[in-house]
DNA sequence: TTGTTTTATTGAACAATGTTTATTTATATT
DNA sequence: AATATAAATAAACATTGTTCAATAAAACAA
């Protein structure tokens, strides 16, 4: 008798609805202004039905979060059949950024916002896959850019959390507001001829 | 007759109170977990009081974002007289950085946290004097070395940008307690470690 | 000292928030 | 049809920032 089966997909497909409006809402308005009351509205369900799917507010943008790095990471590798590692590592460098321009509000919640990392914290056992398998990507890429001369002197590994905070920077202060508060003339291209720069930098390692 | 007088020192005196409790509450529990009645129970007030000589929490916040601006410009400021623009360039951001590890939440506040911006875009019209002045700071620097020749073809802003990002990406990651969950060996010493490897960089450029 | 005006302060209210729990409704099993 | 199980709800709790009419205190004028 298939009665668990169905149970079990209309289990399913109730917590596909709930994350759907999360993520929608999420998108729209950010994360402080989706409650949970917002997301049980969109649904036309109780707001309590929600803690049945889901431990907390927490475990919610910790899914939306993993969604972000999976989509993050199919951008990065369809530059990972470059041979050229150094030409390949500006090209992440730039499928990383622009990936954090077109998703800000997504980009805040991986990299930034305490949420995600909280439920990770409590529930995972501190270890951080989706972030884990970024930082991969770029190490790979360093450990052979050392291989061809590069980098001499620095470890893979710290090479790797520089070249990463680099990104990292360019693109949060965007995201805070921050940059667009500086006193700068050119502002409108700003994070990607900033990222050129470290390029020019980069050749000369 | 010194009432009036009297009574705008008295007046000062409460804004001060208010603004201490603040401070207090807000480098023990963050930002979130300091609410206008815990301000209010710490000066033994009624809450609405705070109203009387704050607009809304985004001011309180906007005047402890500027003391931290003020307290890292003073930082920096320890190594203006030095006379090679390079050296000077990495014991500022070295100054910087130490800064926003022993001033976390401070850092947090003055770079990342909506609600001193927020106050700023409403109120002052755009004109985000201390964040401009530690960006002045290291452009001084880079126009210096731009003069002996370094970073040529770049604009003295987009390195300024650069050099900014770097320091913010690599402090603003271990912050949101992201680099704590990277799957990293050497964990000590890693900011530090990594602007070790951003100066050899700017060495060779 | 008394009455009046101005200022400072309060306390209660409002609309939101995340979360929990007892209760009810719906479904499945015997 | 009766019973057991699962799903969903409504109401409550303790918070949050903020507003505003009512009160208390102080300053001034007579």
């Amino acid at each position: 008798m298939g009665v668990a089966e169905r149970k079990l997909r209309e289990k399913e497909q109730l917590r596909t609805l709930i994350l759907d409006a999360a993520r929608s809402l999420f998108f729209k308005y950010g994360y402080e202004k989706t409650s949970i009351r917002n997301i049980a509205d969109a649904i036309e369900y109780s707001p309590g039905i929600i803690y049945h799917y889901f431990k907390d507010k927490n475990e919610i943008f910790h899914t939306l979060h993993q969604e972000g790095f999976n989509h993050l990471k199919a951008e990065m590798e369809t530059v990972a059949n470059m041979a050229d590692p150094m030409g390949r590592m500006k090209a992440m460098g730039k499928k990383y950024l622009q990936f954090a321009l077109d998703n800000p509000v997504v980009y805040e919640l991986m990299f930034t916002l305490e949420a995600p990392v909280e439920n990770l914290i409590q529930v995972e056992d501190q270890a951080w896959n989706e972030g884990d398998a970024i930082f991969d990507l770029i190490k790979k890429c360093v450990r052979e850019c050392i291989m061809m001369g590069y980098f001499r002197g620095q470890t893979a590994e710290s090479t790797t959390y520089t070249v990463l905070a680099m990104l990292h920077g360019l693109v949060s202060l965007k995201i805070s507001k921050r940059s667009n508060l500086f006193k700068i003339n050119e502002k409108e291209n700003l994070v990607m001829n900033s990222f050129q720069a470290f390029s020019y930098m980069l050749d000369r390692q």
